[in-house]
DNA sequence: CTAGGGTTAG
């Protein structure tokens, strides 16, 4: 059998016909030639160039490659136009392997037209020149014209190589192309090129990007001795298809070999523990990358200060940024964002104000820092300081403009926000249009909000109608969250954030057939049951009175989820069982779950319920002393009513004076009924006067 | 000689 690459050199031999005979060069251009080297080895590109057109006729076929080779470095568009311009204009037939060194060098130099221009205009082409266009197109982003050349290369019969596939393969993974990627599989062990390790990592690399994580490794398996390139894809991949484990377990084999990690390999290592807060094996990587010399590399120390920092471990954090050697604008905004990400925005701040320079990414910290935690004026006041400063914005920032919008529920500014996302063009960012669609609604404009979701089109995502089922539901219109999710089926897959979300809206209008249904879909199609959810399953079959439900659902598997447990204990509650809400409230001490406020509002709701004077008082008092609990409002209610329900005057009287605030209108009229079921004048009097007082 | 991977925000 002929190798494809033999018949590659036969047609390459034949082309050799047309070429002109080697000539000899003169001895001037010696001279010149001499001198273009001298200019280029002591980095005078320009002058080099300057010298190549001293002379209208061909210079040796060497200089024009290192002459590309400087420009390709330097990223020299005019140079590079200048000696392209040379070959073409003083060469009758430029060979072709300059004329593809001419294309690489545009491609590099992020040229593609300049490329695209020359590449169309060759008489001759070789299979060099295919890869080097196929190669301009997918290194800047034009991954579907590469895929197209390289269809066209095929229908001309060119031979593809080891480099098309690499770069094919590239392209494939940028635009999930599974299936041409599957065909170039097919040809690449046709071929035999299994042994190329850049040729099989790109296959690797594609099919982690289609999420088909099972043929990824069973390719990267059959790598005889994967690189250090091989290794950082098989690790990042598992890292993006949310296989954190898989991606720690792969760093740790890879430090078991020969192969030398790198930087970034680290990194994605580091992001996998920063995701599932695996403090330990973070501080196991930390220690490998000091053993092998890594220690000071800035993006692994970057990646170590985010690794603490989502771990918790500030202080670490802040102790490797303080040692750091030499501060980039990453490992500062690496800690900005540590400060900011865990709620500590002051300090962050004060950080930011310090950093020497900033991109958009430190700005977006800063602000998401201010979001996250609910500091919408100050939010406010950063994004305009930050449009004085700079004009560098992206969809984060928006998207976070516009969250700012809707959590000071400020509809004027959130219109000003929207002709701004308008303006500036990112209209079309899936992130920004989310945001908008949320942003409208928390601000009210529920109608809005649905025109704009039918405006999406091809921008509507899951977290699209999950945005708007939730407002329907948060605003009451629970019939219309339930049937849109209805409809949201038809078009998308329902998340653990949809079903609580759905979940609520039932127990508001006590939908226990919806509910029912809904728990079942979720057990049918395999979803995980995680607190969230079992929480608002919990609430809703309390709500409805399927008490024996809630308690299944609460019991199994048992959790020390505080959230779920005042679930079920306020179900209990509202459902007259108060002394199981006394029984879990022991058993919630004995397995040393902390309790909450919430917690003893339900508690107080038993003893309301079930008439435990003494017991509600000698809770509320025990709530702040031992359990340092703060009592809020809601709890001296609790207390106001026990006390009035079971006509327990005095005490009613003596707690209302010594209440730390004046008591609130429906605690007055509580007080008022009371006096009247009770016959007690005394205090019914001084209430009836402070209502008065109420009214004017 | 050309080719593959890639840090920080949500």
């Amino acid at each position: 059998m002929v190798h494809p690459k033999d018949i590659l050199r036969n047609i390459l031999r034949k082309e050799d016909f047309f070429k002109p005979k080697p000539k000899r060069h003169s001895p001037q251009i010696k001279a010149l030639t001499n001198e273009i080297i001298a200019h280029l080895e002591s980095n005078r590109l320009q002058k080099a160039v300057r010298i190549l057109f001293a002379e209208p006729e061909p210079f040796p076929s060497f200089i024009y490659a290192r002459l590309f080779q400087h420009c390709s470095s330097k990223h020299a568009i005019i140079e590079a136009r200048r000696v392209e311009s040379h070959l073409v204009s003083f060469w009758t037939t430029p060979p072709i392997f300059l004329l593809n060194r001419a294309i690489e060098t545009f491609g590099k130099c992020g040229v593609v037209n300049d490329a695209q221009q020359l590449f169309d205009e060759m008489l001759m082409k070789d299979g060099g020149s295919w890869n080097a266009m196929i190669t301009a197109y997918s290194q800047n982003g034009y991954s579907e014209k590469a895929l197209v050349r390289y269809c066209d290369m095929n229908k001309l019969g060119v031979f593809a190589n080891e480099i098309t596939f690499a770069s094919v393969l590239g392209s494939c993974g940028v635009v999930l192309e599974i299936i041409l990627a599957r065909q170039v599989h097919g040809l690449v062990l046709k071929y035999g090129f299994w042994w190329n390790v850049v040729v099989i990592s790109s296959l690797v690399n594609v099919y982690g990007k289609c999420g088909i994580m099972d043929d990824a490794r069973r390719v990267f398996d059959e790598i005889l001795y994967p690189n250090d390139v091989a290794w950082n894809v098989i690790i990042r991949r598992y890292l993006d298809a949310g296989d954190e484990r898989e991606a720690v377990v792969m760093f740790f084999k890879m430090i078991g070999t020969e192969v030398r990690p790198l930087n970034f390999t680290f990194s994605n290592a580091l992001i996998a523990c920063s995701n599932k807060s695996a403090f330990n094996e973070g501080i196991q990587i930390h220690g490998v990358a000091v053993k092998i010399g890594f220690g000071k590399d800035e993006v692994v120390v970057n990646s170590l200060i985010n690794m603490y920092a989502k771990c918790g471990a500030l202080e670490d954090a802040r102790w490797l940024f303080d040692h750091v050697s030499s501060r980039d604008v990453m490992s500062w905004t690496s800690i900005v964002t540590a400060y900011a990400t865990c709620g500590r925005t002051e300090e962050a701040r004060n950080l930011f104000n310090d950093m020497p320079e900033r991109t958009v990414v430190s700005w977006n910290a800063m602000l998401v820092g201010y979001t996250r935690f609910l500091q919408w004026e100050k939010a406010l006041e950063f994004i305009h300081w930050m449009r004085k400063e700079t004009n560098d914005i992206n969809n984060m920032t928006v998207g976070v403009i516009l969250n700012v919008c809707a959590g000071l529920s400020d509809i004027v500014l959130g219109k000003q926000a929207h002709g701004f996302a308008y303006r500036q063009g990112f209209y079309s960012n899936r992130i920004v249009a989310n945001a908008l669609l949320d942003m409208y609604g928390k601000c009210g404009n529920l109608k809005y909000s649905k025109v704009w979701f039918f405006q999406m089109g091809d921008l509507r995502d899951a977290v699209s109608w999950n945005t708007l089922i939730s407002h329907y539901a948060r605003q009451r219109m629970s019939e219309e969250a339930i049937s849109m999710f209805g409809e949201m089926l038809w078009e998308t897959t329902p998340s653990e954030f949809t079903f609580s979300t759905i979940l609520a809206a039932c127990a508001n209008i006590f939908a226990l057939e919806q509910g029912m249904q809904i728990h079942c879909y979720m057990l049918r199609n395999g979803y995980s049951l995680d607190v969230i959810v079992r929480g608002t399953l919990v609430d809703m079959y309390s709500k409805c009175h399927f008490l024996d439900y809630a308690i299944k659902v609460f019991k199994d598997p048992p959790s020390s989820d505080l959230i779920l447990w005042n679930s079920i204990i306020l179900g209990c509650a509202h459902n007259g069982k108060g002394k199981v809400v006394l029984d879990l409230f022991e058993l919630m001490q004995a397995e040393g779950i902390k309790s909450d406020h919430i917690t003893f509002k339900g508690i107080l709701l038993a003893c309301i319920g079930e008439g435990f004077v003494d017991l509600g008082r000698n809770f509320f008092d025990v709530m702040s002393k031992e359990h340092c609990i703060i009592p809020r409002l809601e709890h001296y209610e609790c207390m106001i009513e026990l006390y009035g329900r079971y006509g327990y005057m005095d005490e009613l009287e003596d707690f209302v004076h010594k209440m730390p605030f004046e008591p609130t209108e429906s605690m007055l009229n509580k007080i008022l009924d009371a006096c009247r079921e009770h016959r007690h004048s005394k205090i019914g009097e001084w209430a009836a006067q402070r209502l008065n007082e109420f009214q004017t």
